[in-house]
DNA sequence: GTCTATATCTCGATAGAC
DNA sequence: GTCTATCGAGATATAGAC
């Protein structure tokens, strides 16, 4: 069974480089924990240690740029650490595995208060704003690339692994969604046992 | 194929008996489609078309008192929909695809603005508001209690069903999320196809 | 129960000195 | 790049007449 350190980044800010940075991952773990619409920018300046200032100097485009940015880091941060998993396991379903044990890691260990950014970003603002719903999508899109990859890699074809990754990627995060409110892994658990079964299955008809 | 009227009190309002129903179901609508910090009290009793004043005087306990309520309404609305899909259907599987379905009909018919009020609330506020918490996750039970019933109408152990259910749950709350990024259905279509089998295959064992 | 009015706060965003 | 100060709007919540 392979680990997978999945939090990188997540946690508060110690001797991060510059403040862009320090604003930008300050505000992934907020948007984690309290939603977008739900975090204030000065909030967020101040527990990134950065002057007020710098907010509007480093995202002139203001709350939605940020938003923006705060996205498509995510997407490329735990899209590596998705690759990362894959290329760990020899079994791509153990890799699965993996994944769904170390999001109930990261829930547990954090008090079910670090679920997934993109996530909150698409309940609240898809609907409305344009400029945010497009990095959503395509993290997710990403994300399910990276999957199938790592699927596909046995021998699966593309477009059968890509439709099992989304499949795979939907019960994940709806298993997050499920755990933090109920402030139990046992949804995320459940959920992983069954989408672990599934892959086997698909992986062994080939 | 049963169909599902899945959308019931979730577009505006019409003939609404009194003022604190108006209230709610406007609540309900917002939270689905803005998240509910997204959401302005002000802007919710306008589109209710009820008083300012009545917020308060059906709702003392402020917006999270009433954030509760629609939770509350949406757990029941939604549970007895539920029930519905598997009373219609002699095959609990079948009623899993047809809930699927229905819910990709609610998203594409309100261009992917109608999403899950419930994980919405989970995602902005669980972290924070107990008082909001709580009902979050008696909504989600209350669903996986209804398929789980559904599903163990065919003999399935009761754990195994809640189980079982647990996992239809996430992955249709995650695909949901997907496909309102992607203001797409396939995510929601393929997760179902998946979902579909799983149940198959384990109401198939027993 | 509903009305108007308002208190207080924080929101996102900007200005101008340095 | 950072500082202080502030803008106007909208947030939640209250007050008191009717």
């Amino acid at each position: 069974m392979c680990y997978l350190g999945f939090d990188i980044g997540a946690r508060k800010g110690l001797g991060m480089k510059d403040t862009r940075e320090r604003l930008l991952a300050t505000g992934e773990r907020l948007f984690r924990t309290q939603g977008y619409s739900g975090t204030g920018l000065k909030q967020l300046a101040q527990e990134a240690e950065a002057p007020w200032s710098s907010m509007y100097h480093f995202f002139p485009g203001g709350k939605q740029q940020l938003g923006a940015e705060v996205v498509r880091c995510a997407a490329d941060r735990y899209g590596a650490l998705l690759a990362k998993a894959f290329a760990s396991c020899s079994d791509p379903a153990d890799a699965v595995a993996a994944i769904f044990k170390a999001e109930a890691r990261i829930l547990s260990e954090s008090d079910f208060r670090n679920g997934c950014p993109v996530a909150s970003v698409t309940l609240d603002v898809a609907s409305t704003v344009e400029e945010l719903r497009v990095p959503c999508a395509k993290a997710f899109d990403l994300w399910i690339g990276t999957i199938a990859q790592g699927l596909g890699a046995t021998g699966l074809a593309a477009k059968e692994a890509k439709a099992l990754a989304s499949y795979v990627l939907a019960s994940l995060e709806g298993a997050i969604v499920l755990s933090r409110a109920e402030k139990r892994v046992a949804p995320l658990e459940r959920t992983g046992t069954f989408v672990v079964q599934t892959v086997r299955t698909k992986l062994g008809q080939r």
